[in-house]
DNA sequence: TTTGCCGGGGT
DNA sequence: ACCCCGGCAAA
């Protein structure tokens, strides 16, 4: 597959630096189908066993595979969308407010803690004596404002463009007391406190019924939640990881490209949330 | 309706 | 362990 991509690299001489351009004659095709459809007789022998050689983690002896096919989604926004790697010329720091289904956008930082504080901790604005905890309900934007996906609604995940770095997507608001040492004031008093999960996949149950009479306390974790949402009935249930996820990027058919996790029905372990 | 996957089976 | 599926809830 390298060598293919390397080959018809060389007779492609725009497209710089995505390879993957080389796989799909037309742009509206997608990619994953034609390399699909592509016998797999270039490399190595047989790798069809399912899983090919990235799986994930354990993924430390293939000696002969070239580098991994990296899954084919990387191709998809490497020029599925051309549009949003122009630079905007107003580069204006601008500063978005991370709180749930709030999303305002303001220009300036002191404006944004007031914003903040004022609608949503329900302080009065008083700049001095702020324990800076607005500063975990606003993230800030580096390109001009029509670049995001406007505000509200738009639920968007983790943005093709990986350009912002560790900052949060909202709906996933950030826990704000956990790098707080000097704690914030009562953000904190969920009164169930429910279980967060382990370290991987956080798989939360269901939080099918008071089956048993095990937790023996409410293991007071740290996940706590701004106390303002504590009212409407959003059911704690993780959100749907919106990852397109096997059964999706295979098809029914195709069942056997699936990783394992998908095939039993259980929560994919190749296309990660 | 489809999709993701938990819980609960079977081998 | 591995494999499968009922059924639920989110989309």
């Amino acid at each position: 597959m390298a060598a293919a991509a390397l080959t018809s690299l060389s007779t492609s001489p725009l497209l710089l630096g995505a390879p993957a351009a080389a796989f799909s004659p037309e742009p509206g095709l997608e990619p994953w189908k034609e390399a699909l459809a592509r016998p797999p007789g270039s490399y190595s022998s047989s790798s069809a066993s399912g899983e090919w050689g990235w799986d994930l983690a354990s993924d430390q002896s293939s000696p002969s595979t070239p580098s991994p096919p990296l899954p084919l989604e990387a191709a998809h926004f490497l020029f599925g969308e051309p549009t949003l790697r122009k630079r905007k010329s107003s580069a204006q720091a601008m500063f978005q407010c991370l709180w749930k289904s709030c999303g305002k956008v303001l220009s300036s930082a002191s404006g944004m803690q007031r914003h903040i504080r004022l609608v949503h901790l329900g302080r009065q604005a008083e700049p001095e004596q702020s324990d800076g905890e607005e500063d975990f309900y606003y993230t800030e934007l580096d390109a001009g404002v029509d670049t995001l996906t406007d505000g509200l609604s738009s639920l968007t995940p983790a943005s093709p463009t990986a350009s912002l770095p560790p900052t949060f997507s909202r709906l996933e608001l950030p826990e704000s007391p956990v790098l707080t040492s000097m704690g914030a004031p009562q953000a904190c008093h969920s009164d169930h406190a429910y279980p967060v999960g382990e370290a991987t996949g956080g798989s939360w149950g269901q939080l099918s019924g008071h089956s048993g009479g095990l937790e023996p306390q409410p293991t007071e974790v740290r996940a706590c939640v701004p106390a303002l949402p504590a009212r409407m009935g959003v059911s704690l249930r993780k959100p749907r990881g919106d990852a397109k996820k096997c059964r999706k990027v295979y098809g029914m058919d195709h069942r056997d490209l699936w990783c394992t996790a998908c095939r039993w029905k259980k929560a994919c372990q190749r296309f990660l949330d």
